[in-house]
DNA sequence: AAACTATGTTTGGGATATCTAATTATCACT
DNA sequence: AGTGATAATTAGATATCCCAAACATAGTTT
């Protein structure tokens, strides 16, 4: 039987999960982390932080006495870890398989860090390794996707840069007649 | 000069594209939109729904008086719209790339969508072109991606798989011999 | 050690978005 | 036209997240 004022099941908002990845990542950039830092990551002011340390610290996601040095708590480091995660998968595919700038990506991938379940993150990590593991299918594969996009898709151009694109595969396309067995 | 409380530069919350989404799409679905339907929809009260009209009227998104029907104001058409191609693009992302089933699909693009701009989306939607419109280039790779998937990815197999990929697109590999112009 | 500077906290308040309970309006039917 | 059911609104409360101003502590310098 729980308590009433039972706090572990009630999900995090996304303003707690920003918090968490920011301390997170803090502590692994410096020595100890102060609230002063975390405002500036966060860019919100310091009274802000110190509030949601409050807040944090009855939810048990962080040691925290005040004027004191604060620390994960082993739930908070997971939380912290798991966040950081999404946000660095999301802006990897951002970047990396849309080719969209990084500061850009960096920015989106943190409001959509709170939007995917780690399962969805999980079939997008899945997708990026099919796309970059595979010997010889990658790379080549998502320059042709900058072409595509910086060029239009007129049908027409498609099969010529699907015949280079195969070059750059080591492959080479049969002609529809050698697919249907003609002569 | 703008008046103090000039309001048309302020940015939406995530929950008025929410509600104007909802609106559009009601308005398309129905002869009139109804608070009931709206707050169905968007699983909340009644109450919270006639609040959010009114902040959505006196920013001119809708036009409403109360007991009255409501309709999207020209801007409140162009968000609804817009929030609504970020909905289906995203979800189509997850559903016909990852191969998430649509429920869950459905719920985490009704998330991303106000994460995303409208310059990402475009890139979402050029890379599911560039899967799916060039011939013989895209349902099969997809295929080949469940594939991956479901069973693994040895560096051995991988090759394998190639092989039978390139059959799919009607292209074959070259031997590395061929490739490096050995006999 | 006293004074000064950095940092951190408290207090009090604003905006948003939600709820429940109570009230009021509209509609359809007899 | 009166009445009952359905729909919508108002009133009042709560939770989250943010801020500025005032205050408190810790750390540094003289």
């Amino acid at each position: 039987m729980q308590n009433k004022d039972d706090i572990s099941k009630k999900p995090l908002t996304p303003a707690m999960e920003d918090y968490l990845e920011a301390i997170f990542n803090l502590g692994k950039e410096k020595r100890v982390v102060r609230v002063k830092d975390i405002a500036k990551r966060l860019g919100v002011k310091m009274p802000t932080v110190t509030s949601m340390l409050n807040t944090l610290s009855k939810r048990e996601l962080i040691d925290y006495e005040k004027y004191e040095y604060l620390e994960l708590t082993e739930k908070g480091v997971d939380v912290g870890k798991e966040i950081h995660r999404r946000h660095h998968t999301l802006r990897s595919f951002l970047t990396n398989i849309l080719n969209i700038d990084f500061k850009k990506a960096d920015e989106e991938a943190c409001k959509m860090e709170h939007a995917v379940s780690a399962s969805t993150l999980d079939r997008f990590i899945e997708f990026m390794e099919f796309i970059q593991f595979c010997p010889r299918v990658g790379l080549d594969w998502l320059k042709y996707f900058d072409e595509y996009r910086l060029h239009g898709q007129e049908p027409d151009k498609c099969l010529a840069r699907m015949k280079e694109f195969a070059d750059g595969f080591k492959v080479r396309i049969k002609t529809m007649d050698e697919v249907e067995g003609k002569k």
